[in-house]
DNA sequence: CTCATTTATCTCGACATCAAGATAAACATG
DNA sequence: CATGTTTATCTTGATGTCGAGATAAATGAG
């Protein structure tokens, strides 16, 4: 990154290049950590998406059920992906697919015993690859990380409660 | 994010999720930041891939030309997803393809004079974009969040020369 | 009750990406 | 110069995602 700013200071002098540096190591560390965990989820058959899934139904309270539109909400996917990622996981017998009755629009994932089982292994894993990717800096810097952190999710307009 | 971390806590109180909130954030982030540089490079006519090799050419010395394995080293991506994003620079006229002719196996990419200006326009707006998405934090924040950033890169394998 | 509107989800087509293998040229060795 | 190895790029097939529009149910106004 420092030898890309640099060739740009000498191709465009006229221009601010500050900000591609940070802006730079923070899609390669976010690249790098994606594949990172990505890996501990193939271990168990699982990707990065349907992880998200069966995590957000294994952390709801039981019956560890929610809407697509619910699931949705936490993630930052567009409705097509959500029925696919949903389909997935159904084939694989780790959710249920059934419809609302109080509501027929209305969808509810739930997770299977074997969804259940699954996550619960998956999730331990996880957090051991989480705790390993910031093993380099101390719990003050990933502290000090995590405010500069929450200040740039306000500039995106996705505040402290979303 | 903090709720989430609250739900694992009572779902799992044997886990340490302390990473997961950082991380978590840190992936929005990327993923905020990465749609926001994405609405920029399409006012120009271009989407981050295309961006991306325009750019990396750009800032190379004149004839501002170079084989594909060179543009690969600097981009995170595979073989034929590099073969793909030529042929869509090529198809709008931005840069050309021609082969070697000391090493027939190697391809030269070099822009177009309309590829250079495209991406001459592209590069200044960009700029300002990204300053934008940095304007949360003051200057000294910055070189904090830098760094530890260059020291997360460390934990991955990707050192301070590249 | 009927029709328009809103809400929730799904369908479909386009596209970017990856991984593995194919192709083809250059190089090294005898 | 023959041939096996390495290097550089391309091809192919599978997958995941988005975005726009379709479908279908619930809601609201008259």
């Amino acid at each position: 990154m420092d030898r890309i700013l640099e060739q740009w200071r000498q191709a465009r002098p006229d221009l601010d290049v500050g900000a591609m540096g940070p802006l730079g190591r923070l899609s390669r560390v976010s690249h790098h950590f994606s594949r990172s965990m990505g890996e501990t989820f193939a271990r168990h058959g699982l990707n990065a998406a349907g992880f998200d899934v069966l995590a957000t139904l294994r952390r709801s309270p039981p019956p560890h059920a929610l809407s697509p539109g619910a699931l949705m909400a936490s993630m930052m996917i567009t409705s097509g992906t959500m029925t696919n990622r949903i389909e997935q996981l159904a084939k694989a017998g780790l959710v249920t697919r059934t419809s609302d009755r109080a509501d027929a629009r209305r969808a509810v994932v739930q997770l299977t015993p074997k969804g259940f089982d699954l996550i619960d292994r998956a999730i331990a894993d996880h957090v051991q690859t989480q705790a390993a990717l910031l093993s380099g800096l101390s719990d003050q810097d990933i502290a000090r990380f995590d405010t500069l952190l929450r200040a740039l999710l306000k500039t995106v307009g996705e505040g402290d409660s979303g």
